[in-house]
DNA sequence: GGTAGACCTGGACGC
DNA sequence: GCGTCCAGGTCTACC
């Protein structure tokens, strides 16, 4: 079974899949050679399912189970849709980008969406996973999580959903910082998991966007394991551009495309890319770095 | 508001 | 193979 998603403006799928390092992360999984992605997932009956999304000139492909209904359609092309930044207009950061040539390749190739997971529980646990890690720490913790607390497909039991708040909820901190090898993290998603479980905290309500950005990362920064950096990097999967996610490796290359490799702070970051305004995180997410080895 | 130290893991390195 | 050091953000206590 197929959900065409036919798109009114440019949209390269390519771009989406490259737009940050989630597509090596489990359950999403990139199929080589069609610029394509498979994601497992679970609907909102508790069914864990695999779905395929490619691009064809008709527009985005959604490849389903043939025996979904109407309404299992209706769920996945709206989670489809909020994972690939459908929504998003970007044609005013797309004309202030022509006039930049770090950035005009931007509106050329219709980059500037960033992949999203289907839910704001997986995205935070994600970046929380981030922080004070390297990248292989990273995939190899998720990695780990999602084999020993996802729930597994019915006829591959090898594929697996991101655990759910619910299915956190019930273990303890010994558990998780065995099987997955979280270290100090572990209590952070333990508690955000239970919170969100027992109703205390409804995450995903900050997928609305009509909230104010300043009091999203307010309540972005409540959560425990989220700082500066961690808040900044999902208001940028939530669209909210105005704070740059600053961390090492940000004052390094700062540094070496305006400050000739001198030590440099946040303040510095922050004046590079001041003129660009509300645009300024999605500007830098999408630089077009100096390659550090010319 | 700013700062120091602790947190935890894996990788690099020296022996 | 073992021990040590280091990198990576955030939290907490303290000033």
């Amino acid at each position: 079974m197929e959900i065409l998603l036919k798109n009114t403006s440019p949209f390269s799928l390519e771009s989406i899949i490259h737009s940050h390092g989630w597509i090596q992360l489990a359950p999403f999984h990139y199929i080589k050679g069609s610029q394509a992605f498979s994601y497992t997932t679970t609907l909102a009956s508790g069914e864990v399912y695999t779905l395929k999304v490619c691009q064809k000139p008709s527009g985005i492909v959604v490849n389903l189970p043939d025996y979904f209904g109407r309404e299992d359609q209706i769920e996945v092309e709206q989670t489809v849709k909020w994972m690939l930044a459908w929504d998003i207009d970007l044609s005013d950061f797309y004309a202030l980008a022509a006039q930049e040539s770090k950035l005009a390749h931007l509106p050329q190739k219709t980059s500037g969406r960033i992949l999203r997971s289907a839910s704001l529980f997986e995205d935070v646990v994600k970046t929380i996973l981030t922080t004070n890690t390297s990248w292989s720490g990273t995939i190899r913790m998720v990695q780990a999580f999602v084999d020993h607390f996802g729930k597994s497909h019915s006829s591959q039991p090898q594929l697996r959903a991101f655990p759910s708040p619910e299915d956190i909820a019930g273990t303890n901190e010994q558990a998780l910082r065995a099987q997955t090898r979280l270290g100090y993290r572990a209590p952070y998603i333990l508690e955000l998991a239970q919170n969100i479980d027992s109703g205390k905290f409804d995450l995903e309500k900050l997928k609305n966007n009509k909230i104010p950005s300043a009091e999203l990362r307010k309540e972005l920064l409540a959560i425990k394991g989220v700082g500066e950096y961690a808040a900044a990097s999902l208001l940028l999967l939530l669209g909210r551009y105005e704070f740059l996610p600053i961390d090492s490796w940000a004052l390094k290359i700062v540094s070496q495309e305006w400050y000739q490799g001198n030590p440099i702070g946040k303040k510095e970051v922050e004046a590079a890319f001041e003129k660009w305004g509300n645009w300024k995180g999605l500007v830098y997410w999408f630089w077009n770095w100096t390659d550090q080895n010319e």
